[in-house]
DNA sequence: TTGATTTAGTTGCAAATGAAACTATTATCG
DNA sequence: CGATAATAGTTTCATTTGCAACTAAATCAA
């Protein structure tokens, strides 16, 4: 093992370049279809989601659900405020943090996006039997705790 | 089905989202890994690992093998012919044209990335049996197929 | 209390990306 | 032929991205 000479490596056949390329093919296409209906980018959209779920959370929560960081969600947050998807309601205990949420209007598009979203998600889910997609979930989990042992999200199902 | 109240979406569970946050903390890593020891990008590699297995090609070829696009192809490959890992011998029958492929320097280095990319491919599917990831392949096939049905590349296991 | 440290969130900046425009060369077709 | 279209590859430019530095506020410790 580990022979230079002797051992092959297809670029189609490795495993990190297919899921690369899987997954921006992927993401270019959601990405298209959520600015094209809904005129919003997949991190706000990432955003919307988790508001959806649990609203006035702070900005850093919404970071360490999202995987997204700092500056990004800041920014992402910014444009969701003046578009008024968004709502931020500093916290008067600690001035620092601020509570984020969805607006009506913000409320609106996520409910209009997610039906989509899942749509979108069936589409590819559709050249899979329901085992198959159960174990794909499977197989992903797994191979991320190895890519990112330091993050155990892909356990939680309750928070 | 589509009804916009009745429906869930959590982000954890969201095959699009989970797909990008994968690849990208492999990409992270691998990319990582190949700076730290190796001095190169993973576009350069990609550039490498073709023209290991193809010498001669051209860059369009190149492209359509690593799924880049023209921009980048010509970007990496400019700096890989600074470091001398690539040749590029222009075409004498049609001169917009030319031949690419590994310098001697090239082609060691080629050889050295390929065991250190095959070890981290096998780190992440050390958490898989074979059967699984056989199966993982497959999966992944499938949903490149309908992810981007324009590219028949899934399939192909000659040239 | 006050000075040092930590935390929340924003801003600035340098590098990466991708689309479109561009150059050079070859192919097509009247 | 000669004009037009197509192709290979590069360059330009605007946008995106990720990291580091920064501001403001709270906590901790003496």
């Amino acid at each position: 093992m580990n022979d230079a000479a002797g051992d092959k490596l297809r670029l189609d056949n490795f495993l990190p370049y297919r899921l690369s390329v899987l997954s921006n093919a992927v993401s270019r296409k959601i990405a298209d279809m959520y600015e094209r209906e809904f005129d919003i980018s997949i991190w706000q959209w990432r955003i919307l989601a988790v508001l959806g779920e649990s609203d006035g959370i702070t900005s850093t929560e919404v970071a360490a659900r999202t995987l997204m960081d700092k500056p990004a969600v800041s920014r992402a947050t910014s444009s969701l405020i003046e578009r008024g998807l968004v709502t931020r309601t500093s916290d008067t205990a600690d001035r620092r943090k601020s509570a984020l949420g969805l607006s009506t209007a913000g409320r609106e598009v996520y409910n209009a996006v997610i039906p989509r979203a899942l749509a979108y998600e069936q589409e590819l889910l559709a050249a899979l039997s329901p085992e198959d997609a159960e174990a794909l979930h499977g197989l992903l989990t797994r191979l991320a705790q190895i890519a990112s042992p330091e993050r155990d999200l892909w356990d939680r199902r309750e928070d």
